[in-house]
DNA sequence: GGCATTGTACGAATTTTATCGTACTACGAA
DNA sequence: TTCGTAGTACGATAAAATTCGTACAATGCC
């Protein structure tokens, strides 16, 4: 007779760089796409990890996949896999470490009031 | 009989955009671009205005053309023509007020050691 | 097992960016 | 006025980024 099993659900934790090896540029570049950096602005005021599907981006599955990806590689957010979800999760820390103030002082820009800018 | 005169040089402004209609990922996206970073690098540290052909790019002058009037059309920089140069100036009052410590936090990252990051 | 859910991978198509050459303009100096 | 310098504008091309559809994999639930 075996005692019963308790499963700790499966974490598995993609591959992401060290932000030593991250240039600022490709920071900066990572958040200037729109849809991107709402990913980051949603993270930011969330305070647990959010998977994909509840951001409700207005893309499709695949095109979600590949900003998310574009995060994950560039060192933005780290993401990992529990069951059939995919959760991602702001790196904030790690951010603030090696780039002092820059996360904060884009968190905090107001966006213009939506009017023209490139009509 | 006249007076000598006495002409100022004439200083030409070119248009550019109140910052208050830039959004901030139009602002990142265009420091995204590494050659572009180096010339807002490059007007940081120079204390009076810089002319195109003083950064010393390694480019074409079309192509640096360009990359100038991306960065003016974006709002990081101004320009104005005298005499047959055109002068480059950062933004950086304008800039700080619209987004408090972005530009400090981005002149004041580190490079990587120059090795890896995407061979 | 069978099925729905969540999300990926790959390839293709489209769009946007970046680069350059060439022809041109404006200004200043000789 | 003629020349050289500084830089633009335009068009072409090349290179990147973005978007999507479709087919597929893994998990959890019935």
């Amino acid at each position: 007779m075996s005692a019963p099993v308790v499963r700790s659900p499966v974490r598995k934790t993609l591959p992401y760089p060290d932000l030593r090896d991250v240039s600022v540029a490709a920071v900066l570049r990572v958040l200037g796409e729109p849809l991107r950096l709402g990913i980051v602005r949603a993270l930011a005021q969330s305070d647990r990890p959010m998977n994909c599907s509840s951001f409700g981006l207005s893309c499709s599955k695949s095109t979600s996949t590949y900003h998310f990806k574009s995060l994950r590689e560039s060192g933005v957010i780290i993401q990992f896999d529990v069951g059939t979800s995919r959760y991602s999760e702001l790196r904030d820390a790690a951010l603030e470490e090696r780039f002092p103030g820059l996360l904060t002082a884009i968190l905090e820009a107001e966006e213009p009031a939506a009017s023209a800018e490139k009509p």
